[in-house]
DNA sequence: ACAAAAGTGTTCTTACTACACCCATGA
DNA sequence: TCATGGGTGTAGTAAGAACACTTTTGT
């Protein structure tokens, strides 16, 4: 193990991204061999943190290392424990000697963070060629207990979608109302009217259109939205001072 | 420090309990001498876990063993680090050194709980007298990171009650509408009408009342109601069959 | 008699639900 | 001309907000 890390503590990143038909996650290969044979399973960007380094700072500094993302928001939503690695699966537990680190004990702080894939994917990928989106309904096994971590955020993603603007984190800067009603589908799972989700928004001042309409569809194009965050803390602020 | 701790992560417990006008939480005196001095700071209860002891056991043994308190339900709710202790008050260095701790990076795990005061009050002080409820409002100092943890707890706690029946926790077995509503109010610091909050609760089945009133009070005896949590989960599994 | 909290209805406003058709475009 | 999704309004229902007086008890 290199020195300077907690043996014990890691951070793992759930993030989010929205192809305009499914959630996704980004996800990067575990490739490492075992007696000549290649083991190649899917993992969570995450890893130890250093003694004296911030959580905080510690997800951003790893989910850049692995995978060139930055300058995104991640926010912590709950902490996992693995304190009986010994029963895990032996890939694991061959890779953890092989990285020299403990099989005891591990606690993980777990981040999540949303992007817009048409804007960073590039960046993502341009790391190498193990770092790769994934709809999360398709993702049935990671190594350890990345299943556990990954299943538990899109709970909280709901709940913050109920109550504040996240979902334009994972939108084009210019997008559809049907893009972003489907965006709410998906990650609540259930479907809206259109009359009444449109309704529900149209009220909503932050959310500016744009003369732009799509091009080469087969259809009536749709118009382009965008989601001015000013406009957005302008209104919160007012609101306070009722 | 005992063997069979990790030396980097503890739990804290955020302990509330309502005494029928505030929102209490559960401190310990943390008794300690430098060069004859005694200091007696407030704390969390809260201490380092135990190598492959899973995050909530301990969290269940340390409050336990610190206050007497069994039989509650812990949730966490969030991780907080402290990277710099070596920028904290010197007690808190110089207690550290004195149990042999890390004077580097701790990192905890924060958990809450709800108890009624009535029933839980005398076991919480058998332990010894260094253990009491302190009005959340009223606490200013606490070692360590301690305040920033407290100060987290209750948004938790507001983002529960408002959708789950957990200000019952925090009740007396029987108790009055207005303790209710009071409860409410501390709880989301804001103030409610008397008929509208009754009304809300007017229709919840699981809201039972007794054909028994208060005593000894200057005014018109309140009726005392109970929650049966039997009929709450009966009806949420009706609900979900829609 | 007085103080103090219990208990009780109505009206208004706002948010959410259900629901069906014509339009613009590309193939 | 056909298939596809874009865009639009109305009526009903449910939940929340505002608001004042009488009753019961202890002192």
């Amino acid at each position: 193990m290199q020195p300077g890390l907690i043996p014990n503590v890691s951070v793992d990143c759930v993030v989010f991204g929205f192809d305009l038909t499914n959630l996704d996650v980004l996800l990067i290969e575990r490739k490492f061999t075992i007696k000549g044979i290649v083991y190649n399973d899917l993992k969570l960007p995450g890893d130890l943190i250093r003694i004296n380094e911030d959580l905080d700072d510690a997800a951003i500094r790893i989910l850049n290392e692995e995978t060139g993302l930055g300058n995104l928001e991640l926010k912590q939503f709950g902490s996992f424990d693995s304190p009986n690695l010994l029963k895990q699966k032996k890939r694991d537990l061959e890779w953890l000697q092989q990285k020299d680190r403990t099989k005891e004990h591990l606690i993980t702080i777990a981040y999540y963070s949303l992007i817009d894939m048409t804007q960073q994917g590039s960046a993502a990928f341009s790391i190498n060629d193990t770092v790769r989106f994934c709809p999360v309904n398709e993702v049935s096994y990671m190594v350890m207990d990345h299943m556990d971590i990954l299943k538990g955020a899109p709970a909280h993603l709901r709940v913050e979608i109920l109550s504040h603007p996240v979902a334009f984190g994972l939108l084009p800067e210019k997008f559809t109302l049907s893009q972003m009603q489907k965006l709410y589908e998906v990650i609540l799972e259930k479907t809206f009217d259109k009359r009444n989700f449109r309704k529900k928004f149209a009220n909503m001042k932050y959310l500016i259109p744009l003369n732009e309409k799509e091009v080469g569809v087969a259809h009536s194009p749709a118009r382009f939205y965008f989601f001015s965050r000013e406009e957005y803390t302008k209104i919160m602020n007012d609101n306070m001072g009722n």
